[in-house]
DNA sequence: GTTCTAGAAC
DNA sequence: GTTCTAGAAC
């Protein structure tokens, strides 16, 4: 017997099937018997070795026609593979290795072939074999059952297509892209030891289920009308890290489906874990069943969402990750093993699209041509997702309030779908998609894109919320009709679109931060913000500043869409400014008349945290508890504060402002009258508490207004 | 934007 | 020991 020819032929490095060949012809010469232990799983493959034979010699297919998932659990746990076959990988490739299996006939030149499905038939036929002499011989004929020729995930196969009418897994044009190494990917977080398809579980607990339920494996190929339908792979949203409680968590994506199912047509799900025994996947698959969704377009994989293609043949353009709220990589999980495998192109996209992300919303991010993810994988399209949190070790902890809990993880999976179903829908994937034109988006989807667009909150409440979220999907309706560059129109998307076309590219910020927003919501909405909102007229309002930094300090908004900062502001936008000029100084006045001695100053920050022109009147005093940090207090009293008759001069002379540093920022405290340093905020406050010294010269050419002009000869009077 | 906090500064 | 701040967390 000879162990493993190939693999051992090349003094001990693994040989080439030529050498194989070449050594199996001489041992026959020779008069020998020779046992090739090779896999063999396809006819071709197998060929060269049954003309071997020939005149010379009986040839004999001795099958271990083990079940799969014996195949991959055997290779998972082997060590020292001499091909370098080994863990995760080794899995990856049985998997695909398998889809490939057809078992020998006799009519290919066996005249003997032995069948065994377990171990026992195995020992049966090692002891056969063991115990012939050279010149014996065996009957001829086929041995032990053979088996229905089941291939690994016959029932996910259907479900891609990729198997044809009579259970023969088609030939996935696909396939013929050359199968790469793990290697690259093997050392994040995510272990990817045993990624298999569900259809290869039999005999485990999961197997069970799903031989009751048979979700994967009942789809009719009749049910498919239609090619390469928009699949959507997604990981179960909170129950890990998050600990969302699992069986609500079933209940919510089932429900969510079924939604989703009665409103568009034409695009498939898939629901993705890492682990073949996962929990989620047996509740999904029941519940599921119990509600009738349909299983020609929703179904379970077990297996790694980032090697959908190479660990499993399946081909989806669109994956949805569990993003954190600062989507960021790292933390472990599907997020972590995302990024990874996304690589820094799918990082920088990310942020391209958003820096953060609400709990209950999702956010498309098109997958560059650079990342391996749409190299290797063919994913297109990541969809992050932030569900609930029910960990209290993690931000906004639902502290198990499960009926917000179950809300906002219905909003996420809806987000997510919707964001899906806009993809679909997009130029861009009929495009990419459109070269056998199998696959155009029907009237349902277009009416459901619609209803999309038009959706509304259920309650004020919830819609206060999302406003002020960034990447909610339910926020933009108008103004939506700007090119998009091909990307999808995700509302999540359109929202960021916006800011970018009409922000010009001397703006000094790419992207706002969660709180940013909160300004610009007030702008466009006045009427909703009564207890903040001082005035409201057509073309900016007036608010007190939540945190004010002096004893008087008020904001002057302007309501004008697009209008972020100081960098946006062009021309056309000076009389606006005249107007909010005017609106700050008339309040100014009216604080002075009852504090006749504050001194204000009208300005903006070169580099604004708030998103929406704002326009800071402020009092020279300082005197207030939320002045505490040296950014406060650098941010009115060095020229990153530009004043604004400084900026309306500049605007009409040069149509741009000037934008100063944000290093300024940090530089050393001074006091705005007499220039002395101070080593830190309350000593500072301190000083200027009693500093006496008159303003500086550069602030007396109508930068600093005050209306009571007795007592003070300093000042200048703005009016 | 604010709040929190470890560690620097005193 | 307390005060203060920068930077992380939110």
């Amino acid at each position: 017997m000879c162990p493993s020819i190939k693999d051992t032929i090349a003094n001990g490095k693994a040989g080439t099937k030529a050498q194989c060949l070449q050594s199996a012809a001489n041992s026959l010469q020779e008069g020998k018997n020779v046992l090739i232990d090779r896999c063999n799983l396809e006819l071709e493959q197998r060929s060269e070795f049954v003309k071997l034979g020939g005149a010379r010699a009986d040839v004999h297919a001795v099958v271990l026609d083990l079940p799969a998932r014996v195949c991959i659990s055997r290779s998972v746990q082997r060590t020292g593979h001499e091909g370098n076959l080994q863990g995760g990988k080794a899995a990856a490739v049985v998997n695909r290795m398998l889809q490939k299996k057809v078992l020998p006939c006799l009519n290919e030149g066996f005249s003997r072939i032995t069948f065994c499905q377990n171990d026992d038939d195995v020992k049966t036929a090692v002891n056969t074999y063991s115990f012939l002499g050279l010149f014996d011989s065996l009957p001829p004929g086929i041995i032990g059952p053979k088996s229905a020729d089941a291939k690994v995930q016959q029932g996910i196969m259907k479900f891609f297509k990729k198997v044809d009418t009579d259970g023969n897994c088609s030939q996935n044009p696909d396939a013929k892209r050359e199968y790469v190494s793990q290697n690259s990917a093997a050392k994040h977080e995510y272990n990817e030891n045993n990624p298999r398809p569900m259809g290869i579980e039999e005999g485990n607990e999961v197997g069970k289920d799903e031989q009751k339920n048979d979700m994967l494996r009942k789809p009719s190929v009749s049910d498919f009308q239609w090619n390469d339908a928009p699949t959507l792979a997604f990981p179960s949203i909170s129950t890990s890290d998050f600990q969302f409680n699992m069986d609500k968590a079933s209940d919510v994506i089932v429900e969510a489906v079924s939604d989703f199912f009665s409103k568009v047509d034409k695009v498939k799900l898939v629901l993705v874990d890492l682990s073949p025994k996962s929990k989620m996947l047996s509740l999904v698959k029941v519940k599921a069943s119990k509600k009738n969704v349909d299983t020609t377009r929703f179904s379970t994989y077990a297996g790694d969402i980032t090697r959908l293609y190479t660990g499993g043949g399946l081909h989806c353009n669109v994956i949805a990750n569990a993003s954190n709220w600062r989507l960021k990589p790292g933390g472990g999980g599907v997020n972590a093993a995302i990024f990874s495998a996304g690589g820094e192109a799918l990082e920088i996209a990310t942020k391209e699209q958003a820096d953060t992300i609400s709990p209950g919303s999702s956010i498309i991010v098109p997958v560059p041509r650079t990342s391996p993810l749409n190299q290797r994988e063919g994913v297109a399209y990541v969809i992050h997702v932030l569900g609930p949190n029910m960990n209290p070790q993690r931000p906004n902890c639902l502290k198990d309030d499960y009926v917000k809990g179950c809300k906002v993880l219905y909003e996420a999976y809806s987000s997510l779908f919707n964001n899906f179903a806009s993809i679909a829908l997009s130029q861009n994937y009929q495009k990419e998609h459109s070269g056998d034109s199998k696959y155009e988006p029907t009237k349902s989807v277009s009416k459901f894109f619609e209803a999309v667009v038009e959706c509304q909150p259920s309650s004020s409440e919830q819609k206060n919320k999302r406003e002020v979220s960034y990447g909610s999907d339910c926020n933009k309706k108008s103004r939506s009709n700007g090119d998009s560059g091909g990307l999808p129109r995700s509302f999540a998307m359109l929202e960021k679109e916006e800011q970018k076309s009409e922000r010009s590219d001397h703006s000094a910020k790419s992207s706002w931060g969660s709180w940013a927003h909160a300004l610009h919501q007030i702008a466009m909405h006045p009427e909703k913000h009564n207890r903040d909102v001082i005035e409201i007229l057509d073309d900016f309002v007036v608010l007190n500043d939540l945190y004010p930094k002096a004893k008087k300090h008020i904001l002057v908004t302007s309501r004008l869409p697009g209008l972020d900062c100081l960098a946006d502001i062009r021309r056309e936008h000076l009389p606006m400014l005249q107007k909010m000029h005017a609106a700050g100084l008339k309040w100014a006045e009216q604080f002075s008349s009852h504090d006749p001695s504050l001194v204000f100053r009208l300005g903006y920050h070169s580099v604004p945290s708030m998103r929406q022109l704002h326009l800071h009147v402020i009092s020279q005093d300082f005197d207030s508890t939320h002045l505490r940090k040296k950014k406060h207090w650098n941010s009115f009293n060095t020229p990153f504060f530009r004043d604004s008759i400084d900026v309306q001069e500049e605007i009409k002379r040069n149509g741009l402002a000037t934008i100063k540093d944000e290093k300024l920022l940090s530089s050393e405290l001074r006091c705005h009258h007499c220039k002395s340093a101070h080593p830190n905020i309350p000593r500072l406050k301190s000083h200027i508490a009693t500093c006496k010294a008159p303003f500086p010269s550069h602030l007396q050419n109508g930068q600093l207004v005050f209306f009571a002009l007795s007592g003070s000869s300093d000042a200048v009077s703005a009016i």
